[in-house]
DNA sequence: AGGGATTACGGGACGTTGTTCCGTTTAGTT
DNA sequence: AACTAAACGGAACAACGTCCCGTAATCCCT
């Protein structure tokens, strides 16, 4: 749950270093920061020198760049996930749940440069960040579909992986453009599921 | 409507050189070659290489990779733009004959590796590519999309460039899945442009 | 057909980025 | 205080896009 305990309750295992400690903790703003101001494609080099590490710094701690993006944004995931089973006990029907969460979804995701994009490469490289949020978002969308089947307002055989990848589509081409509602398209798509028509 | 014609009728402009027409051509052929081994993003050494030719030939050819890959497809995005008219003539309803057109420009986009993503990219780099898919199909969506509403099959209000943009984000994010049926999704969206609800 | 002007060519040079290696430094331990 | 192992920093290497410049081919004119 907290990720800064290192060693509580495992005797077994040596305390990372202090120095190691402090070079994470400014390795996850440095990288906070700049994922903000370029994206989170933004070269290695540059969060390294924000924080003022080396570049084998980074590679030590986050050997992948998916590690990074996951440890810079496992609190927001989290609360997407949290976000499910709320918005299916908040009285509306499952399918406009599911358009609510799918809604946070997409804020998330267009607020985080290049993040949509990232999560749709199928690079190896990213295969961390996929296991991620597939691991953790999937049974609540999942749950939420499954609901809105047994309620009656959507048809069944719709595949929650699946509508996860096309929300994360659609939210990748968004861009810095302005004719181009992500949130817009993803209502058409939730809308698509609906039993009528 | 023939791009072999260099000098057809303009006497001002001097007619290329036959090796400069020659290497355009196996230039085109050696792109297409790598394009579907390889994808639109394969290096520009590779496609030099497989033509016979210098990198910087192709730069001469073809100034940006989008120059390059818009020559590729020519034909088969006009052939695209013309069955609009020609599915909304058919006989279907508007809406179904957007919903099939839709699922040509799917089959179009898929079975291009790497094209779909890089129609979403907002790279300058790839403008021209932009500028022509836009110039060639927007009409086309237009002209389906206005029919669609006319008949009363879809809500008015709907962008076509909006509409055009997330087809294509939902191909991009297909990749080599098993799992993702991009047709399925714009399926879907097309659905949810949909009167009913 | 021959010569000169021009167009086009090829590949190497440069800058950027990801990734790894290795000599050096620093924190923790005794 | 000395020793050990963890951690560091930056240089080194590779891949790629892009551009430059000396060289070669083509075309036009006589």
């Amino acid at each position: 749950m907290n990720d800064n305990d290192q060693d509580a309750g495992r005797a077994a295992a040596r305390p990372k270093r202090a120095d190691a400690r402090r070079n994470e903790k400014a390795l996850l703003e440095a990288a906070a920061a700049v994922f903000v101001s370029s994206g989170v494609e933004a070269p290695i080099r540059d969060i390294a020198a924000k924080a003022g590490v080396g570049t084998a710094t980074i590679y030590r701690h986050f050997p992948t760049r998916a590690d990074l993006i996951v440890a810079v944004y496992r609190h927001q995931v989290e609360a997407l996930a949290e976000a499910g089973p709320a918005l299916l006990a908040s009285g509306e029907t499952p399918h406009a749940a599911l358009g609510r969460w799918a809604d946070l979804f997409v804020d998330f995701l267009v607020t985080k440069h290049g993040l949509a994009a990232v999560l749709q490469s199928d690079d190896s490289c990213f295969d961390p960040l996929h296991s991620y949020f597939l691991d953790r978002l999937l049974p609540v969308c999942t749950q939420l579909l499954d609901a809105a089947v047994a309620s009656g307002e959507i048809r069944p055989g719709q595949d929650a992986y699946e509508l996860m990848r096309g929300v994360g589509s659609l939210c990748a081409g968004a861009g810095s453009n302005l004719r181009y509602d992500a949130r817009h398209l993803v209502g058409l798509l939730i809308a698509g599921l609906g039993r009528a028509r």
